[in-house]
DNA sequence: GTAAATATGTCAATATGGCTGACGTAATTT
DNA sequence: AAATTACGTCAGCCATATTGACATATTTAC
């Protein structure tokens, strides 16, 4: 069961939706980025810092995997603008640890917003179980060589997540 | 059945899934690119106009909802190295029909295969049916506004496809 | 305690791939 | 004959990525 390989045709077909479904799933916080004139690099930014808050810098780059110039401009206008600050590491001074100001968090979260329910809306299918499936096709997308980053993120920012009911 | 929306936790960890997957599953494809001297956007041309060989200009336009200036450099590029060729539309004259010539043929084939392989692994679960749902799940993240014309595309090409053992 | 490595920031140049606006030409439709 | 369509192109702008080089503060290693 499951054994033998996809057909070609079925492949290609997930190929493509692949690409319609990226394009159109970060359509939502493109425009509301646009209001505040920022893009998708900015997003990545909020995102990540909002999930797992005193990251520090490096830790950043190794997930967004851009290079400290890439980062840096981006880095610059977010913390210019208010949503982001930085506090200097308490055990070892040289890092600048990473933090959303309360605009950040607002802004992250209206820009997750749209997303959340078009995902919430996409596996809402008969069959009910997508979503662990999906979830684990979605997981062996990622390379090998990064599924280890990948799951210790994941389980990471599970375990910070959104703060449960209970606190 | 199915009928409980997502928790906030398992969504966001899916956001997160589809940042990780798709910065990968362009991965592949990107460093042979890299090679020819050509982008993303070459990889797109390529593709779509080698599933539909004699497609108009405002057909790619349509599915990779890009500007007519944006396209041009990059079709002039394939066009000029010898990957992309024109033909004139024999009922309208005004149209450019696009094909891929051998060339072109060759590396959109060498660009998908990586990406064939990564999807068969990916959907390759003790769970079997996965790429149903996966499919209808990546269908749904499209935007409703879109999802006629993905279907249409995506119809169409199943029967453009590659081309069956029978012929 | 000095030397090396690390964490971060920044300057400069370059490439890609988007965008808008404007204009031109040929062919088709009205 | 006039309007519309299909396509191409010029020019300028923006966002995001790259590489390479260099600076500074701090920590770690010897």
């Amino acid at each position: 069961m499951g054994d033998h390989p996809l057909s070609e045709q079925d492949t290609v077909a997930l190929i493509e939706l692949m690409f319609f479904a990226y394009r159109d799933f970060v359509s939502d916080p493109d425009e509301i980025l646009g209001q505040y004139g920022f893009g998708r690099a900015h997003h990545r930014v909020l995102h990540f810092v909002g999930r797992d808050p005193g990251m520090t810098v490096q830790q950043l780059l190794d997930i967004l995997q851009i290079t400290k110039q890439s980062l840096g401009r981006v880095l610059k206008e977010l913390i210019d603008k208010g949503y982001v600050f930085q506090k200097e590491g308490e055990t070892d001074r040289r890092q600048r640890l990473l933090y959303l100001t309360e605009a950040g968090e607002e802004l992250r979260q209206r820009l997750m917003g749209p997303q959340i329910n078009r995902i919430r809306r996409a596996v809402a299918l008969p069959e009910g179980s997508a979503a662990h499936l999906y979830r684990k096709v979605l997981y062996h997308m990622v390379s090998p060589a990064n599924r280890e980053a990948v799951r210790d993120w994941i389980d990471r920012a599970s375990l910070l997540g959104e703060p449960t009911d209970g606190g």
